[in-house]
DNA sequence: TAGCATAGTGTTATATTATAACAAAATTAT
DNA sequence: ATAATTTTGTTATAATATAACACTATGCTA
């Protein structure tokens, strides 16, 4: 069983709260490079920590950037049934939140009645904000 | 405009046959070493055609498992509209056609308004003839 | 059909992302 | 206290992907 109040290790708190400080997702050997000088010396350590991170649902990982993001909110009940907004021009990446989307997806069933355990969905458009910057 | 009925060039066609040969999703690693024989020499050589392929809908990327798939509708019609069932015992995937849930997904609108250009999903469970193993 | 634009090829080198393997220290449970 | 588990630290390397450049083939279009 995952254990999600677990408190964090040295690591994964570092690892986490440098996440939590970037809005937008950021890559493992970023993260790498700005905990160094709190003593994090290499790519393992960084790894382990984020696959942990992952498992408790503090963060998540996006695919198609291989990138992390923390959780929006603050202790994510379903880390493995996940919906993000990506925005194709800034790279931006909202976690969505819709009860509906998250009920229709988890109550899918694929051609063979299987019943899936978990999903990761990613849309992929232009957000507001890079909208209308191309209007003007 | 991406043209889908453009004949394919020679490296298109051989990495798009390797893909094909194949039930389950293949590495391009493992694509390269395969097409060797043919006179395929360098990663490039592949990366350049996959993105090829995935451009013209015949080939999809499993983003969660950095591996090719065919795509399985002779041709596909909405390449950046996916959903796969990829099972977490055999690392099996299958695309899924499913007219409700492709247009569940394309209405969909986030809090922001936006009305995302597409999407890819993917589920994770057990398949079928896993379970059945599981159980013996 | 000549000229031009676009797409594809071949090649070398290198960037980026991620894990294997092993020993030691810290934490947790019994 | 001690056994089991988790976390750490470390070196090396595997796996995935792209940059950059010179060249060739193909398809327009005037």
């Amino acid at each position: 069983m995952i254990k999600k109040n677990k408190a964090l290790s040295k690591n994964q708190k570092l690892v986490l709260d440098f996440i939590q400080r970037n809005k937008k997702p950021v890559k493992a050997y970023s993260i790498l490079s700005n905990v160094q000088k709190n003593g994090i010396k290499a790519p393992p350590q960084v790894y382990r920590a984020l696959d942990k991170l992952i498992e408790m649902g503090k963060i998540h990982r996006i695919e198609s950037q291989n990138s992390f993001v923390a959780c929006n909110t603050s202790d994510c009940e379903t880390p493995h049934a996940t919906a993000f907004s990506i925005c194709n021009s800034c790279d931006e990446v909202s976690e969505i939140n819709d009860p509906k989307l998250f009920k229709y997806l988890l109550d899918f069933k694929d051609h063979n009645g299987v019943k899936f355990a978990g999903y990761n969905l990613e849309f992929f458009g232009i957000c507001k904000s890079c909208e209308q910057i191309q209007k003007v």
